[in-house]
DNA sequence: CACAATAATTTACAGTGTACACAAAAATAT
DNA sequence: ATATTTTTGTGTACACTGTAAATTATTGTG
């Protein structure tokens, strides 16, 4: 599908009001993303913005697919970056990568992650998707490793909890993932974890206890991988 | 110390804005606290307001303090809420607690722990000391553990991080905890799941993926205060 | 070249935080 | 009790925000 030189020119200036917006949170935070601000960095008027994106939410949303992407993208990319059979390896390439991703681009791991942006809402039906190609991953990594048998969860994960197995066995059917609930639970497990390391590193939390974040965030993560019984080498 | 009846009236006058200000908070956002609208809630002008709080900054400061310290005393309660000897139903009482507060408090929870708010930087010399209020307790669980012989790290927390590990000793003299390297580390591993966990789902990233957030969480700690080896009563 | 589509501007409104000058009220000193 | 000082509140003003409407300028196409 070809674009006519005014899409073209549209797409170009959409592209540039995000590039200006990104600059804008990252040195002033997600919620200061103000379309005067931005207008008056492109030597346009607030209203002729209002053309390319019909409103500040509109724009945010954009913003929020673009780091879900990119994140993804680091993502598989780390993934590919091992060898196929080193499940351990591979899953610990896209936790690095997760979070390598998270400080480079603190602000939109914030705008992802962190407090809604005042009066904004992000709409379901678009994040939901983008979040899962992150996901897909990870779970693609355990379900390999489960169907070569390389999977043997620590005894504390042998008897998960009833109802959560039963909602995850659902959400697998739902988006068709080829994976057994103890993989998926382990990665659930695994990926909050995670989450809660990177989210106190982003706001500034463990550093001050931990002193060295990435030792410490390299740490756990191994032991995530030891916990689903998957071997590095 | 005995207050003038000025004064009085004064803390009174300070107290209902922050009521207020969490009100607002509560139903719009972090970021949505507004001096304005605060003063017109209360039939004053906005000026008059600054007399109270010489800034918005100010009062998202005082803010932060009641919320610290109000989950610090949830956490505190519950601790006390157990037999003493009962150590993992201790850690386990004080990490249900702390769940419980942030999803019933969930504005303030995303004060505290979440994005800051825009222009706004929390001053360290105020939170730090908040923070440790609510760490402390947990810290003070797994010393006694520790002292009664009952802490028994698994496997995997064997051969601690060096950097991470110079680190924490460093901290536990500076702030004179009576602890070892051990259950200082197993802590801060603890609080950073519990942490992922209620992060994800107050802003509504787990329950979906979890159906059932609260057997999810029970699940997860209960393998924490494993992991440590204590035994629940 | 004419017409339609698109882009950009001007003007306007309601909201925000905060600084300053001034008036009202209350507490204190005489 | 009166005068003085301290505290509290008001009014005005400025610079900023998002967004709606009407209008003009620019561009692409028949």
């Amino acid at each position: 599908m070809t674009l006519s030189r005014r899409e073209r020119l549209r797409e170009n200036t959409r592209e540039e009001i995000k590039t200006i917006a990104r600059k804008h949170m990252q040195e002033q935070g997600t919620a200061a993303i103000s379309l005067r601000a931005i207008a008056r960095d492109m030597g346009l008027t607030v209203t002729a913005l209002y053309r390319y994106y019909p409103s500040h939410d509109e724009l945010v949303t954009a913003l929020i697919v673009d780091a879900f992407n990119a994140l993804a993208d680091t993502m598989e990319q780390a993934d590919s970056s091992q060898p196929r059979e080193s499940y351990g390896n591979r899953l610990m390439a896209v936790m690095l990568a997760y979070r390598e991703w998270a400080m480079q681009n603190p602000a939109d791991f914030q705008l992802i992650y962190g407090n809604p942006i005042p009066g904004y809402h992000a709409p379901r039906e678009i994040t939901v998707p983008a979040v899962i190609r992150g996901f897909r991953v990870v779970v693609g990594i355990l379900a390999e490793a489960m169907a070569n048998g390389e999977l043997k969860p620590s005894a504390d994960y042998q008897h998960l909890p009833p109802h959560v197995s039963a909602h995850m066995i659902e959400i697998i059917k739902h988006y068709g993932y080829n994976i057994s609930l103890e993989p998926m639970y382990l990665g659930v497990s695994g990926w909050v974890k995670m989450h809660g390391m990177i989210m106190l590193e982003l706001f500034h939390h463990t550093p001050a206890v931990v002193g060295d974040p990435e030792e410490f965030y390299r740490f756990e993560i191994t032991n995530i991988v030891k916990t689903a019984g998957l071997t590095l080498k």
